[in-house]
This record gives structure tokens, C-alpha cells and sequence, in this order.
DNA sequence: TGACAGGGGGTGT
DNA sequence: ACACCCCCTGTC
């Protein structure tokens, strides 16, 4: 009997990651583990490992802001192909000198504070499970939510890490062990929301091609999905960047920075693509990024 | 070191 | 407006 190859194992060297501008350590932290994305996490000496769909990666800053990033062997060339996408880094420049930073002093500082700071282009579909659990949730919270849903309802991809469960996984998963999985109520939204994507095949796909407008209004049909979370899956999850998304920090934000006080979610939205243009989910980001770098002690 | 409030990046009614 | 769940964090 022929015995198998031995398998691939280790990990690359760090390389640089393709066609990526120079980052400093904030920005990196802020694009990956900033509320984008809930699978990274911080390991020692300064490296981040992370997931998504069936990529598994470390990354790393070199001393002058190039970003290097290592993955296992057995996955390392779809990894390569695949990253430079996933952390959308190419087209800032253009995207930021696009927004109304001349004119804005507030963003223009924003902007200064994280330099190339840009938007994850992350799997639709795993976007959407992220930020159903996201609902009066923080970020440490929801990445323990995450890490178990994977855990217990994934498969295997490599090194003892699994993928987000697809939603036909969710779908055959009871409502009370979703539930044990820390998501409370959310439990049934993603549970009912896991039924209804797999009683129509193809719907999720079609919602991702689709204008922004309908597509936001399908998203805000299923359960547990309003506003807020609708335009995050589409703006981290489709890179619809006119999709700006209000929740309370933007809210405090916008009226401490602009005077927007006691202006309802809907307003600061309408305010926001109409002062930031086409490129509004963007500058929230930044704006985003600001705040909470503000608040921290 | 352990208990105890308080509050949390929203949605649905 | 308030319930929905319940874990994290700060504090005593």
C-alpha cells in the first residue's frame, strides 16, 4: 500500500504583504481588531494571528510600517492571494483623499491619527454571523461568541483553528446550543436566520451583488438585522462604502464633534453621506477610531 | 479573592 | 419606551 506524502507542516517565513502601504502598530490594531473583524487576536512579541473563511494567518509590523504576514505551508499560497484582498489596503490613498478633509479639521486630525487605516473586505456571509452576535455587545465579547460558534460548529482548517460555521452548519445546530455558545438572545435571530438562508439557496449571494439600497433593505428583513447591522455587513462584508453605520459611539461622536446633539440615528446617517459623500463609511471608520482612541485611559 | 452592580458598538414590539 | 440575555469590568 502507498503510503501518502508526508504532509506539509510549519509555517513560512514572514513576508511582506503585496502592494500595502506602511502602517504604524495603532493603525494595524484598529483594521484588524477594531470592530471590523472578531476572529484576530494579539499573541506574543507583537504578532496577530487571525482567521476568515479558510485562511488562517499571522501578521506583523517590521520596524519601518511594512506589514509581514506567515501562514502554515499547506495554505500558504491562497493566503498570499487572498490577504492583500481581505485587508483592502490598495486603493486608500485614493478612497481617503476623497473625503472632505480639506474642509473639515476634525476629520483631517482624524485622518492624521491613523494613517491608512482603511476597510476589511471580509466574506459576506461570515460578516453577517459576526455582527448578529454584535447587538449591545463589546468587542472582547462578541470575539468570545465568535471563537465558540467556530469552535463547536465549524470544521477543521488547520493547526487545531476551525472555520466559522456556514450558515447550513448554523442552520442544523438547535437554537439552545447556539444559545450555549454566550450569544443569549441573540441566539434565536441567528437561528432563524440560518433557516431562512437555507431555505433560499442563493439569496445571501444575490444580496451581496445587489444596489445598496436593496440590499440593505433584504439584510434588514431577516431577524436580529436593523439598521446598524446592515450597514456593517455591508461595509466590511461588500465594500459598500456608502454604507455608514450609526451606533451609540458614532452618535456620541457626531454631536460632540459636529453639534449633532439629540439628532436621531437616522438624521447623523443622512448627515453623514451627505457631509462625507460616496466614501462616508470610510471617514467613519476614522471617526470611529478617533473616538475610541479618546476614550481610552 | 470574591461578591456585586452596572452597563454594553441593537432589534423588535 | 422597554424587554431581551448574560458576560465583562470596575469597585468595594
Amino acid at each position: 500500500m502507498a503510503s501518502s506524502p508526508p504532509p506539509a507542516t510549519g509555517w513560512t517565513p514572514f513576508l511582506p504583504v503585496a502592494a500595502f502601504p506602511t502602517f504604524t502598530a495603532a493603525t494595524l490594531a484598529e483594521l484588524i481588531d477594531g470592530g471590523q473583524a472578531f476572529r484576530w487576536r494579539r499573541e506574543a512579541g507583537d504578532t496577530w494571528l487571525g482567521l476568515w473563511s479558510d485562511h488562517l494567518v499571522r501578521l506583523r509590523l517590521r520596524s519601518d510600517g511594512r506589514v509581514e504576514w506567515s501562514a502554515p505551508v499547506a495554505i500558504a499560497d491562497r493566503v498570499r492571494t487572498a490577504l492583500p484582498v481581505y485587508l483592502g489596503g490598495h486603493t486608500v490613498a485614493a478612497e481617503v483623499d476623497a473625503l472632505p478633509w480639506r474642509s473639515d479639521p476634525h476629520l483631517a486630525r482624524c485622518l492624521a491619527t491613523f494613517p491608512g487605516l482603511t476597510i476589511l473586505r471580509q466574506p459576506f456571509g461570515e460578516t453577517l454571523l459576526g455582527f448578529l452576535c454584535s447587538a449591545t455587545k463589546q468587542i472582547v465579547q462578541i470575539k468570545q461568541m465568535v471563537a465558540l460558534l467556530a469552535e463547536r460548529h465549524g470544521s477543521p482548517l488547520s493547526d487545531g483553528f476551525n472555520r466559522l460555521p456556514t450558515w447550513s452548519e448554523l442552520a442544523a445546530a438547535t437554537e439552545p446550543e447556539l444559545r450555549a455558545c454566550l450569544l443569549g438572545f441573540r441566539a434565536r435571530y441567528i437561528h432563524q436566520t440560518a433557516q431562512f438562508i437555507v431555505a433560499h439557496p442563493g439569496w445571501l449571494d444575490e444580496t451581496e451583488r445587489l444596489p445598496y439600497a436593496e440590499a440593505k433593505v433584504r439584510l434588514m428583513s431577516l431577524p436580529g438585522v436593523g439598521a446598524k447591522v446592515a450597514d456593517c455587513v455591508l461595509l466590511f462584508g461588500a465594500g459598500r462604502r456608502e454604507a455608514f453605520p450609526v451606533d451609540t459611539w458614532i452618535i456620541k461622536a457626531m454631536a460632540r464633534r459636529y453639534a449633532l446633539d439629540d439628532w436621531t440615528p437616522e438624521q447623523v446617517a443622512h448627515f453623514g453621506r451627505v457631509h462625507f459623500g460616496d466614501q462616508a463609511g470610510l471617514a467613519q471608520q476614522y471617526l470611529f477610531a478617533y473616538e475610541r482612541a479618546q476614550t481610552k485611559v
